[in-house]
DNA sequence: CAAACTTATGAACATTTGTTCATGCATACA
DNA sequence: TGTATGCATGAACAAATGTTCATAAGTTTG
């Protein structure tokens, strides 16, 4: 046991691995973003509109919110004629639900 | 907040546990305070200044995390002499940890 | 083109979170 | 006692995050 730059203390998640994980849920632990990741994980693609309309937020604010996740590689987006529609993208978050999912203490 | 009380979409993780995962991860999801979980979750209980050296984190600054950590209830400490012990109190920390660790694709 | 619709953007502001510094408080020990 | 050690605390400040509002920009449709 050298001191310093250990890179993962022996309890199964490497530091990168916790920081990749805690990446994702921190940006992502927020009433509305957890609403929207549920949503898009539930529907494959989304108009904001819809995801306005359905979660009851405010347009500016959703929008603030959208880009945001999209900034950080979570959400996609393409648009279809007047509408956008997001989508997620960083694989990782269903993993982690998934994951999560599976565990049963909670 | 009426139309949206839905209490978890079809994806197996429930918005309650979401967002307790979520509160979780959120509070810990910072460079110092993920190196604290691991080391507490390899080491049962550590003094304050055992910690500080480990961490090289100045006295005062850890303390405020430390007890940040307290105040959620994701810590414990008892003193003993001059020393003040902390140690993971909530349970669900190591088993979101050894969840995720079990999960082989990140 | 103009009007209507959908989404983005940026500025101002509010709130939360992180950091530092000085100081206080408790315990041990000479 | 009083002095040193270990930790907490609170004020001041810094930085990140969340929210609102007004407005702009891209698309369709009449």
């Amino acid at each position: 046991m050298t001191a310093t730059t250990a890179p993962s203390v022996d309890m199964g998640l490497s530091v990168e691995k916790m920081e990749k994980v805690a990446f994702i849920l921190k940006t992502t632990a927020h009433p509305t973003r957890i609403a929207i990741v549920q949503l898009l994980a539930a529907n494959d693609s989304l108009s904001v509109s819809d995801i306005s309309e359905r979660l009851n937020v405010e347009q500016s604010l959703l929008s603030h919110h959208l880009t945001g996740m999209k900034l950080k590689g979570i959400l996609s987006s393409t648009r279809d004629g007047k509408n956008i529609y997001y989508a997620l993208k960083m694989r990782e978050v269903i993993d982690v639900i998934q994951c999560l999912a599976a565990c049963t203490f909670l």
